[in-house]
DNA sequence: CTGGGGAAGGGGCCC
DNA sequence: GGGGCCCCTTCCCCA
């Protein structure tokens, strides 16, 4: 005989364990802020504390300590109580932080809520509901507390929620059974530098890379990794600009689009109202910011700049890039040398008058009075002996060619037939000190 | 410190 | 809807 509830109450008192600081084991140091745990429960739940228990087992007497940086302590505190409770706290503020958070832990069911909902977002009759809930909601939200979604785990939340949504007006919170959700905090776009964003992201990450290389662990990568660039810098910014509904987000998408008075339609499609007789073309808003587009292709397009998703990794080096025809382009210029221009002198070679040269990954052409300059002519390679480069099938994102660190060595790269490359084979393990002195492609 | 060039990345749009 | 091209802006590196 089964119990259905003992998974739910064992949870529970683990959790009321936690808080009152019982058989905790483990400390996580998050930008100075201590989480005390269980290892068990940490190792259960995220393939990054399993890589980083598992390897400190062996010390079981003394409490294991993590270190992180690149994300902050509220959003550790969310996935903290998500582990603990199966209850995900979600806000459009929150959700590409812990995105990004749950990428680095190798927590995959966090990113597919995440992920799911960043896609509601566009689902335009759920919108629809959402301008229909935010409209009756707005008077029980007008004091401006923000709500949250919570997702809860399925069989739990059986026992403890009813699977439908309610409002709590006390704490501004909706609680969500199941996978449906319907409100969806929303920012202003931020007109700060986004890539100052990017750069404060990778910074982060350099630091946890950092933390990884001390505690001795492999840097995650099993997992795609989302970036946090506006929405994290968006979480920051008072919130007082923040609208408490969708209306507000409506009223805004007016005011940024030249007073153009703006309406839903079909699909999730935003229409100008006095041109929807006489101009048919539908317009697709970004959840996340005003920007506007035409084609849904180019809004999915669009948001990986927001959820830093970058689905289509370099074969020959490992860059990762968010679209495909950009990889296209970094791998012709970086990796196949197609300009017949001298690199030096800026000419025009043909095969006669100019070579390709290797560095590293890095392919380009050198006329022959640059290479002879240079002296590097020593780098020929028999052209019938190498196999070929080729740009990687399509479809074939992440699984044929997702070319990890640990694979980078032994590349080889040939003559495309195209452009009569001179074929250079690259042994990076013999070639790890000329490696050096090229600097890495990635930014 | 500054300007130029290369590379990356984002948007529009065509096929 | 995806692929790809073009254009533009931004960032970084280097002379």
């Amino acid at each position: 005989m089964e119990i259905s509830s003992h998974q739910f109450h064992l949870l529970q008192q683990l959790n009321e364990q936690r808080r009152q600081d019982l058989f905790c084991d483990c400390n996580i140091l998050v930008e100075g802020k201590v989480f005390k745990a269980h290892r068990n429960v940490l190792f259960a739940s995220s393939g990054y504390f399993k890589m980083l228990l598992s390897q400190s087992s062996k010390e079981t007497s003394q409490p294991t300590t993590a270190t992180f940086q690149a994300f902050s302590p509220d959003t550790f505190s969310v996935i903290l109580d998500f582990v603990y409770s199966g209850k995900l706290s979600l806000t459009g503020q929150n959700v590409i932080e812990v995105m990004s958070a749950a990428s680095y832990l190798q927590m995959t069911d966090v990113i597919s809520v995440c992920k799911t909902f960043i896609k509601s977002s566009l689902d335009i009759s759920e919108k629809e509901k959402d301008r229909y809930f935010s409209l009756s909601d707005k008077d029980v939200n007008s004091n401006g507390v923000e709500r949250l979604c919570l997702y809860g785990g399925a069989s739990w939340r059986e026992e403890s929620s009813p699977p439908h949504s309610h409002l709590n007006p006390d704490q501004g919170t909706c609680i969500m059974g199941g996978n449906t959700w319907s409100n969806f905090s929303y920012y202003p776009a931020s007109q700060r530098n986004t890539q100052q964003q990017l750069s404060k992201h990778d910074q982060r990450q350099d630091s946890i890379k950092k933390n990884s290389r001390h505690l001795g662990l492999p840097e995650p990568s099993d997992v795609p990794h989302y970036k946090s660039s506006k929405l994290e810098d968006r979480a920051s910014e008072p919130t007082s600009h923040i609208p408490q509904s969708e209306e507000e987000v409506q009223i805004d998408s007016e005011v940024d689009s030249a007073q153009v008075e703006y309406q839903y339609g079909q699909g999730s499609a935003v229409m100008p109202r006095n041109l929807a007789d006489d101009l048919p073309r539908m317009r697709f808003k970004c959840p996340f910011c005003t920007h506007v587009v035409k084609r849904k292709a180019d809004l999915k397009r669009h948001l990986r700049c927001h959820t830093g998703e970058r689905p289509y990794p370099c074969a020959a080096c490992g860059k990762r890039f968010s679209r495909l025809d950009h990889l296209s382009s970094h791998f012709r210029t970086i990796h196949q040398a197609c300009k017949p221009i001298c690199r030096k002198c800026k000419r025009h070679v043909t095969e006669l008058t100019g070579q390709v040269v290797q560095e590293g990954t890095r392919r380009y052409r050198l006329c022959n009075e640059c290479l002879a300059e240079a002296g590097i002519d020593s780098i020929r390679i028999d052209l019938d002996t190498e196999p070929t480069l080729e740009f990687p099938p399509e479809g074939d994102k992440d699984s044929g060619w997702n070319y990890s660190e640990d694979n980078r060595s032994d590349v080889e790269i040939v003559e495309d037939g195209s452009t009569d490359l001179v074929i250079q084979q690259v042994d990076d393990s013999e070639d790890e000190a000329e490696e050096k002195e090229i600097k890495p492609n990635i930014r």
